[in-house]
DNA sequence: CCAATGATTGCCT
DNA sequence: GGCAATCATTGGC
């Protein structure tokens, strides 16, 4: 991006923030990775638009012993080959003929882990989103649930593949910390078809936070 | 080749 | 709570 086409607030926005590297990626432990993702910054900068939101709701999918995992079973095909790149690459896939679906991939080459990116919270370029998602109102439900997160992002199918450590697409830390008291987890949503594992703990929120989706679910 | 379907959403009653 | 929208991917033939 061109620092000078920002505003002042935009780039004072963008100092304030320190872009994770390839070490938080590149952990084996996609549960854990999965809870701090919670409270991290999407950042986007696509067609001169810049916008940002904090993270509040993700799922874990455990690879190929995980049956509500695209790589069950180390099932590998064109849409997932992504999935075994090294940790901190995107993988965006259609669900529904109409979603886009953000997972950031984690773990090590040839280890299909990822975590689904289910809510955030808006924080910058919030009439970008409004345009994008062709909504009047910034309400919860502007980034919550997976389709819409990318949706007002501006994240598509095309951008599979892209290092999350680019310049117009990055996951960043500021001073913003979630204590682990502060983090619901339930199961996932929408993996009936998993059988067992459709009761793993996978699915992690920040409490008390009003950008997540709602818990069609059993809740703990 | 082709039918089935999904890590969903929004609008309906 | 029910259900339609909508299509790339998948796997079976």
């Amino acid at each position: 991006m061109i620092k000078a086409e920002l505003t002042t607030s935009e780039q004072q926005f963008l100092a304030s923030l320190k872009m994770l590297n390839e070490n938080f990626y590149t952990r084996k432990d996609v549960v854990k990775i999965s809870k701090e993702l919670l409270g991290k910054i999407i950042v986007t900068y696509f067609d001169n638009r810049l916008t940002a939101a904090r993270i509040t709701e993700t799922e874990a999918y455990n690879g190929i012993v995980d049956k509500a995992s695209h790589a069950y079973n180390n099932r590998r095909t064109k849409r997932t080959e992504i999935m075994y790149a090294s940790g901190g690459a995107a993988y965006v896939y259609l669900c529904y003929g109409i979603h886009h679906l953000f997972n950031v991939v984690t773990n090590l080459k040839d280890v299909p882990n990822a975590v689904l990116v289910r809510a955030a919270e808006p924080l910058i370029g919030i009439e970008t989103m409004l345009y994008r998602t062709r909504k009047t109102k910034p309400d919860y439900t502007l980034t919550s649930g997976p389709g819409n997160v990318s949706k007002a992002l501006g994240i598509y199918t095309h951008h599979t593949g892209i290092d999350l450590r680019s310049n117009h697409f990055f996951i960043a830390e500021d001073s913003y910390t979630v204590s682990n008291k502060n983090i619901i987890t339930t199961t996932r949503i929408g993996v009936d078809y998993a059988a067992e594992d459709a009761l793993l703990p996978y699915r992690f929120l920040i409490k008390d936070n009003k950008y997540v989706t709602k818990l069609p679910k059993l809740n703990s």
